[in-house]
This record gives C-alpha cells, structure tokens and sequence, in this order.
DNA sequence: CAGACTTCCGTCGATTTCCGGCAAAAGTAT
DNA sequence: ATACTTTTGCCGGAAATCGACGGAAGTCTG
C-alpha cells in the first residue's frame, strides 16, 4: 500500500475549522462534519451551537432526504457582517461593499486620471465607500485593498507601483480607518483575482494559472489548490519576460525586449493608434474587436500567441489543468484564447497540455473587486480568527 | 492591524505532530512544544512520553542554560526504523539503506546499460537491497523509489519514462514485495531530488527553484516551502521548452526546438564528440571542464547561459530566493553558474533576481537517492502514520 | 562559597471536553 | 398503517487537558 499525500485539508477541528467546511462547500451537513474531521456528533453539535450563538451560522432549511431523516443544511450567514473591497488600478478605481458569501451589496466604479496620487484618490475612495456604508448595519469585518505593483502586505504600503506614482511607502491604513477600525489586507491586483477564483467554493481546479492580461501583464499561479508567495505582496512578472520577438523595443519598464511591447494592453493600443484606428485604452480595443474591426482582432489574437508563448514553459513547469483568462483582454475570450491556444500547444509539451482547459474568469470585470473581498473574508472567517472571536463572546 | 498569513506550520498538536516539530528542528525542549502548540507541559509530557515507549523519540544530554536549570535536548531516535531508498537513471541505478534522520547507512552504485529493462534491473536491485539489509537489525519503514519521467504514484508504475523504455506501466511492487513489506513510495527522480533539499530540517529557502541539469533538464519547484505538485508523480519539464536559438534542431523527443538540443547533456556530449574530444556522458564532459578542457567548458557555461534564460520566466513568475542547481552539471557549480548568473540577471525581472543566492544540490551525486529516502521517512514520520503507529501499539 | 534566582521537569487532582448510546423526530418504502 | 432509515438532542461515563506544586539543576550575586 502506498501513502499518498493529503487529498483534503485537516486543518483541525475547532469551531472555526468547521465553519470553514461548511462555507467552503466542504460540508453541508452535520454527518458530514462529523465524518470528514472524526469528531463525534455531540462535539459537532456543541461547536455549530457556539457558531450559531455568534451569528455566524444558519440552520438552513432541510435538504432532500436520502431515505430517512432529512438532514438540516447548514451554511454560513451571509449577513453576520460585511467587508469592503478597494481595488485600485491605474486608471480605474472600484469600491464595494460585500457580504460574507462574496456577494456584491453595493458598488461603485470610476475612471481617474492614469497614474493618479493617493493624496487625490484615496479621500476620494474614503467618501465613496462612506457612500455605500449609509443603509448598511452589518459591522464591518475587515478591507481587502489590491494594487498594482508589488506591495507590503504588513507595512500596509505600495513598495514598486510602476504604474501608479506616488504610491510607494505611502501608509494606506490611516485613510481606511476614517471608514472602520476593522482591520487592512493589502495585496497585489493579480494577487486577488486569483483569490477571487478561489473563494468560498471548491475551485476549478487544483492548479490552475490565472492570467491578467490588461494594459500590462501578468500571472497568478495556483497549486496544489492554495494560491502561491499568499501573502508575499507580488506575483508573477509575465510581461518583462524577454521574447526573442521583441527584439529590442523599448518598454515603458527602461528595458528593452519585454513580452509587454509585443502583447501589453498600452502597446496593442499604440499600434492600432498607428494604424489610424481610435483607441485610449486596451478595453477601447477589445470592444473594437469584438464589434468586427480585422485590425484589433488580429493585435488581440497575436497577443494572445505572444502571452502563450511565455505561458507555454509555465505550462511545462506545473501541468496546470486549467488557465484562466482575466484581465481586459478576457473580454474578447474566444479571440485571445484562440491565440492562447495556438502557441501553448504548439510550445508545450504534450503531457502538459494534453488535459488543459480555458476558462473566462468568474466575476469578469470585477472579478479583482471581488478577489478584495475574498481577501478579507477569508481573512476574517479564517479558523483561527474565528476562534479567537468565539472564544472573546464566552 | 492586519492578519498576515500562517507564518510556520500548525499541523495539530497530536504526538506525530509534535515527533514532527522536533525532527524538523522547529523545536527542541519541552518548553518549544508547549510555545508552539498551545499546549500545556504536562500534555506535552503524555505525548512524549508515548513517543518514548514506541522508540521513536531520545531524550538526549542537556543543552547549555540560558539562566536556569537546562533543558533536555528532544531527538528523533533515528535508529528506530531504517528506510530503502532506490534511484533508477538512465545508465545508473544507485539503492542505499538509511536511518530515519536521513544518514545513508550503506549503499551501492551501479551503471547498467543504458535505457535497462525492469525485467533485467529489479532482479538486481532487490539482490543488493538484500545485501544492504544482511546485517541490518532495525525494522524497514518504508521504500522510496524514482524513476525518470512521469510515474502514477498510486499505481505504483511508471507513466511515461522516454528515457527508460519499457517501464510504462509495469507494477513495481511485485518485486520489492520480496526484500520488505514496508510501503512502497514512487516518485519523480527530480521531485525526490527537490525533497532532498527540504527534507529533516528549515530548508534554504521558502521559495526555491531546484534544477536537474543531466543529461536531460527538469526542474523542481519549492514555493511557500513545501514542495509543488507532490505526489503527482512528473515535475517541471524544462528540456522540451521551445527556445528560438534551437532553431529547428531535432530532440530526442520527436519534436524541434527543444532546450535540450542545446543545453541537454546529451547533447553537450554529442557536440564534444563532434569535436572531436572523447566523452561518452555528461560526467566525463563535467570532469573534463574541472579538468580544465577549453572546449568542455566553453559548452557548460552555454548550457548555463540557455537553461537560464528558461530559467528567467520561472524566476519572474515565482522570486524564488534560491536556485538550486542538481544533476551532473551541478559537479561543475562556479562553471555552470557563471552561465545561469549570466541569463537569469540579464531576463530577470530586477526585483525577482535581486535577493536570488546560487547554491549546490546538498547531496551532490547521491542527492536523488537522498530524496527517495527522503520520500519514504516522511511517508513514516507523517504526523498521522505515527500517530496511527501509537494508536496500534497502545 | 552560600544563598537567591531562574529555568526546567514530573506528578496529581480538578475541570473541561469528548464520546457513544438512547430515544424521539421526520421522512421514505411496503 | 407499519417497518425501516437517517438525523438530532440529551445525558452519563470516560478521557484528556490544564494549572499548580514541589523538587531538580544550573546561574548569578554579595
């Protein structure tokens, strides 16, 4: 007999670990609680009584009977509280209030100036989320913030925002705290879209490489289904890669020869800007597309071979079972994914590909606003802090 | 405040759990446990005291003082069990007996024809494993396996090994079956060689990229410090990575354009010879460089400067803190760095190669049996196995 | 060098937690 | 209607855990 790694987590069998199941998909019963952490009905029953106790727990209506007793479904309530999503991009900034199931209660998108100060925008961001907080009773259980770049997920501070100046080792919390006291997750804009594919379900798959491909580019990686460097502030670089095809263009980086002049959102723009079509932003062009214009079609198509390119030793790197597309350029999915494909199967290695698949991503143009959310929840409804929270209410 | 995530492991407080803190030098007094788990001394004690009656635990001499009475040194009795370990290659089988702290007791290399027969190979080996064994009181716990190329680890058998031809899908069990009835573990040679960077103690990194550069190319991934993909029986193809300067020079694979028609030892070989320069594998050409050999040399810091460039996307997408660099070009370290140094800081990403060290496999030439071992003591000494151990002998 | 102080270790009773059986509840099949 | 299945709440016995206490083994100080 052979001993094979963990197939599930054991992550204990505290209360806060059962609510983990419960509001992972884990388990929805009672029986099954007992079964998947070996802890007997009575211990299950007097933790959901605690969970219930506290709020954060429903007995929800019964579920189809299996031949006896239909068994109580449990789930989480989704209205014990609610946290805030802040992501911020270059151009672009989305607030938003969420329940604990990740849903959107409220939300707000605006545009702002490219490259915008956090001295404009973060007061900015403090009214909005005020805004949306008005009819809300629900405390506040925690703020996901994403940005671009490379963050310090403890100092609570940009550390290299290439795309938005004025950012780096400016603190972010003290803003925040005119909102709530509830605590700050700051975390990189891929970062949490990768999260976002991750939260509160069993996910698509158990490795799987989660594309952003916008104005620049870049790669959230997950394995063994956890995402990879959590908590690190940054992910992956896919657009500063050197391609050979690049040859030496300049990017906007200083160097020369990256992945992005070929496939970035802002050099498909500058090229079909040269071409005489109109276009400010890489969402300008995939709206082109997908209205029929041969010419963005085929910058979007060709970027997609390119980004496949570099995605293809990825690919042989982790034989990811599937590839998801986010970021703008998803937007035009059948388009880029066709050039995507080409170039993964023809740059990887057939065991590699062989099962891959390719999926839009689940929350589409907000899926980093939700990916926020999904931080502090998680965060939020972490066992341990819900322990620490039950154990503060006896 | 913001909750930053898991910074050690919290894998239970059960006696397995807390054999594992100790033999993974995460603590080494009965005050560490108590610190680390929560838990109280005298619960500590009871475990413990378990783990001393199973034999698996020696509480040995006294440390020094830090003001009081000095604590009691805890250790893995490493000579509770010993565990198998066999490394199967292409040309080379090596088999080795271990302790459980991972110290090779006895062992035994052997070349064999190139691309061996099970039929022909098991025979052998599980003669010398007999041989090993002869004096050997301990009981087995376990054998670790590899294989080159993918394998089924439940299954037990071979997948797709290109390199060693009719193997795919033989049972191995069967003949192990005759020296033990100890489980059984099978893995890839690269997986179990990244294990044997991990294995028994805080590894180098928590981020690392382990290298396998014989006479073919593979890498193994260590992200977050645990190893990627375990026990899904391949690792990271790095060979068949289509490179431009390949040109359409064919692989041995079937394909063209392959990293390892330029930088594959086999091909470094073939290259030698074309020159004229006698060499009939990676080793001779590696101890020709040490040898000082201008044209051996010339060809491994190129290997270097390609697998790099490779190298460089893997780097960008994971700032790994460390490269380990394994297999037979390892043997030349400062030569073939030079050449990875080379690439990976000109495609490098600046803030994924700033912090980045070079360090040599820790078990040089017997770093894949080292891992088989690895494979299996971890399999034993899994907090779970042990604690299903105390459960059978109580 | 003796005594105070610090740190570590084993034991033991009180308390908390946990398990498993029992009976009732709520459905389904016959 | 009756037998069967599955779930659930309850309760007493069993087991594990905690924290305190006393002793042991060093270090530090006057």
């Amino acid at each position: 007999m052979s001993t094979t790694t963990l197939p599930t987590s054991t992550p204990g069998t505290s209360a806060g670990a059962l609510l983990h199941l419960v509001r992972t998909r884990q388990a929805e019963t009672r029986g099954d609680l007992s079964r998947v952490t070996g802890l007997s009905r009575s211990s299950v029953a007097s933790r959901l009584a605690s969970l219930v106790d506290a709020g954060l727990l429903l007995e929800g209506e019964e579920l189809a009977s299996t031949g006896g007793r239909p068994a109580g479904g449990l789930q989480l309530n989704p209205d014990a509280n609610v946290v805030l999503g802040v992501a911020v991009g270059r151009s672009r900034s989305q607030v938003g209030v969420f329940d604990l199931a990740g849903r959107e209660v409220s939300g707000d998108t605006r545009d702002h100036e490219p490259g915008i100060s956090p001295e404009k925008l973060m007061p900015d961001v403090v009214e909005r989320l005020g805004t949306l907080l008005a009819g809300v009773t629900a405390p506040v259980a925690g703020i996901g913030m994403s940005l671009p770049g490379t963050v310090d997920p403890v100092r609570l501070t940009s550390v290299d925002a290439p795309v938005v100046r004025g950012w780096d080792g400016v603190p972010l919390e003290p803003w925040l705290r005119k909102v709530t006291d509830a605590p700050l997750h700051l975390d990189n804009d891929t970062s949490v879209l990768t999260r976002s594919e991750l939260f509160g379900r069993v996910p698509a798959a158990q490795t799987m490489l989660v594309l952003k491909a916008s104005t620049g580019l870049a790669m959230g990686l997950v394995a063994d289904g956890r995402l990879v460097g959590a908590g690190r502030g940054h992910t992956g670089e896919l657009g500063h890669t050197r391609v050979e095809a690049a040859g030496d263009l300049p990017c906007r980086c200083g160097a020369t020869g990256c992945l992005e002049t070929l496939a970035g959102g802002w050099a498909l723009v500058a090229r079909l800007q040269e071409q005489g079509v109109e276009a400010r932003h890489i969402r300008d062009l995939v709206q082109l597309a997908l209205d029929g214009e041969p010419q963005a079609r085929r910058l979007l198509r060709e970027a997609g071979r390119h980004i496949g390119e570099v995605l293809s030793v990825a690919a042989n790197l982790l034989h990811p079972e599937a590839v998801i597309v986010g970021g703008d350029m998803g937007g035009a999915f059948d388009l880029f994914v066709a050039g995507l494909r080409e170039s993964l199967y023809a740059n990887g290695h057939p065991g590699a590909t062989r099962a891959l698949r390719f999926l839009p991503s689940t929350h589409g143009e907000a899926a980093g606003l939700h990916g926020c959310a999904a931080l502090a929840i998680d965060a939020a409804l972490a066992p341990e802090a819900v322990d620490a929270r039950l154990r503060g209410r006896a």
